[in-house]
DNA sequence: TAGATTGTTAATCGATTAACAATC
DNA sequence: TAGATTGTTAATCGATTAACAATC
């Protein structure tokens, strides 16, 4: 399932590192910082320590401190990290401050509920939403999402009108067909949540992130038969 | 994001592997194989190579052939694996034949989708539905999913009638606090669809899964953001 | 100053991969 | 037999972790 490149941090000048070089595992967990931060400010807590943070996000406190030093996010020593200070450091690294652009291919209920669920109010617009079943074409599904187009359509509607982020959220049989019709439009980021593995050319940089929920609870019904037959050890939180 | 224990194979008498101790990311590997070999099947394909195996689910060969090893299915050396005796060995390893009971706190959209996708006719019994609303008690939100309790009744309902998995969807503030009614009601097995960041003890072996979608957006914007300053390195699925 | 906590190094750990002898 | 493909080993790789000197 993994299918990873080598995506480890470059070298740059002095040693450092060029933070558009994260380490895939160290960019997932600086995006997972940032609610963590978000809530110690709405208590109003302005500075918190490695350990605290860490704490709070499920990870080991040295872990966290290479995260941040990577960004050159600096914390004060025998003190802490400023919060206001580190959301800022950290918003502009993800870019959470710009808006970006989403397609949604396959308006079935999971697809519709990922829009209606991630798409407003937190940096994300939805643009467009294409659909296989010719009846949806026209409808508005939710509210401010602008029109239905059929899959066919995609292509034309993705050249007039470019997005930064394609979602594929169709039945399994056309989830490759959407992937290359992304691809050709020149979407480079997808969210997958097929279980379809996509084959994308190995050209053009493309990030595909994929996830499957039914595969989650099939590892979940393992453990579920695993824990009655052996009492067993000490298993902890798998981030997705 | 990720606090994983070991997990990792145990010897067993003769030098081999229990398959109740299997890496994690061999057992998520494992029940990607499934719906591959399912599709092979369906298409009538009585046998296929590691290598063709491992195209369509996206992973090494070696790897694919190492996993197999691992729950003893073995293939035929010039000739390959059996699609029907693979599907057999790893349905019977996941448990995929038994019907798991699933609670499910939080009866938002995204709670409501996840039990329409995942909860029926593959495997998953949706037994008990919770939310905080009490406006909601007593409605029956999709056909056949029994009942809707309030969060405060969910540790007598889960004590009367247990479940093996619970999903927790709840609103960010109280994803912790369904966490510890389903710990404290047996449940052993969690999926967190929340970006809470859930404490357990360490006591019993709990697993839990999560998954962020707003992490997975968040990750692909960073992405967004990068792929115009550099037209960079190529890179490939990450699987949730 | 004394205490606390960072930033970073060095060691450990586990997973991935290529390669190849075994063998159908 | 000859060709193909497995099962497994050994090497590589990267990520995690503990530990500690630096320093606020």
């Amino acid at each position: 399932m993994i299918e990873e490149s080598a995506g480890i941090a470059e070298a740059r000048s002095l040693g450092e590192v060029s933070w558009q070089q994260l380490p895939q595992p160290t960019l997932t967990r600086l995006a997972g910082y940032l609610p963590v931060l978000r809530s110690l400010r709405e208590h109003g807590i302005a500075g918190a320590s490695s350990g605290k943070l860490a704490g709070m996000a499920g990870v080991n406190a040295a872990v966290l401190r290479k995260d941040l030093s990577y960004i050159g996010a600096h914390g004060v020593r025998g003190v802490g990290y400023d919060v206001t200070g580190l959301i800022a450091k950290l918003s502009m690294i993800l870019r959470s401050d710009r808006i970006r652009t989403v397609a949604l291919a396959g308006a079935s209920r999971l697809g519709q509920t990922l829009l209606a669920h991630t798409g407003f109010g937190h940096g994300f617009t939805v643009a467009a939403l294409f659909d296989v079943d010719p009846a949806l074409v026209g409808t508005r599904l939710a509210p401010g999402v602008p029109v239905i187009a059929p899959l066919e359509a995609m292509a034309e509607r993705l050249a007039a009108d470019p997005v930064e982020i394609g979602v594929i959220a169709t039945a399994d049989s056309d989830a490759q067909r959407a992937c290359d019709i992304f691809v050709a439009a020149g979407v480079r980021q997808l969210l997958n949540v097929t279980p379809v593995h996509l084959l994308v050319g190995p050209e053009p940089a493309i990030v595909v992130r994929q996830v499957d929920l039914a595969l989650e609870l099939q590892v979940l019904a393992f453990h579920a038969g695993r824990s009655r037959v052996a009492p067993a050890q000490h298993e902890e939180t798998v981030t997705a």
